[in-house]
DNA sequence: GTTGAAAAAATATTGAG
DNA sequence: CTCAATATTTTTTCAAC
């Protein structure tokens, strides 16, 4: 789908606030908020929008703890791996990258125990994985909620 | 704050979609939609719930490339590097981690030139870096929008 | 594609239990 | 904290350009 200028404002938006009311975003791209009721359902069925996400605060609800957790996978069990790692609770990303690792994880837990858990009773008891390296998020500097569009 | 399980259940639909209007919240937990009114601008109050966003394929924008870049900072320079990171239109994330690296980066560019220009034009000239591997995402097999509250 | 206006639906507010 | 009722806004639809 091509999108002009107009739809991009719209999306930085939606972005940053998927709460704002058409009207008032009509208001800022100076069209009605018909057109912006039109283009926003354009965009969504063309699948540029694929959702809106409250964002919660993970320690209010006791997930305090993050980690990324890099994997090497052993050749033709990828697919097989990748499935299971799908279905864990607290698996919150998994990408496939260059470099040292195959797949590197994004993980949510309560505490380092937790962490241990989905590492030792979790992911450890998949197989195909050869190494695998841990760094526990000690801080989020910065995670931007909208891309710079 | 301290969340109840009506609380979390709201949280849960409005991270799977947060517009769902609030009728239908009241309807799932079986409350009036003044409750659910209610308890929401408690919880945005409190700050668990940090806000709503609209997710963008980033293809659609033109952001199809994305990478992990792990950084080692030289003692001392870590607050003017991180400050300089962060004005970086396409660093989405900034996570101070243990383990190898000190920092690891989220990156968006248009493709791999621009990851390039990114790494080579923008993080390259920050001084206090002595180190990096940068990790292309092939691929992003699981991106969940929301925590398993 | 866009618009204004009408209809339908949702949210915000109020007052009381 | 919760509710019902009311007031206000927003979303949605639609005929017309």
């Amino acid at each position: 789908m091509e999108l002009d200028e107009t739809d991009r404002t719209i999306l930085r938006i939606l972005q940053s606030d998927a709460r704002t009311p058409f009207s008032e975003i009509a208001r800022e791209i100076d069209m009605s908020s018909a057109t912006v009721h039109d283009r926003v359902g354009r965009m969504e069925d063309a699948g540029v929008i694929e959702g809106y996400h409250a964002k919660i605060d993970p320690r209010a609800v006791g997930l305090g703890t993050s980690a990324l957790v890099g994997l090497r996978i052993e050749q033709g069990r990828e697919t097989d791996a990748l499935e299971r790692l799908r279905e864990i609770d607290g698996v919150q990303e998994i990408h496939l990258t260059t470099g040292e690792w195959d797949v590197v994880l994004r993980l949510y837990a309560e505490d380092t125990d937790g962490l241990r858990e989905l590492m030792f009773d979790e992911i450890s008891r998949i197989e195909g994985f050869s190494r695998s390296q841990t760094m526990v998020i000690l801080a989020t500097d910065l995670e931007a909620p909208a891309l710079p569009i």
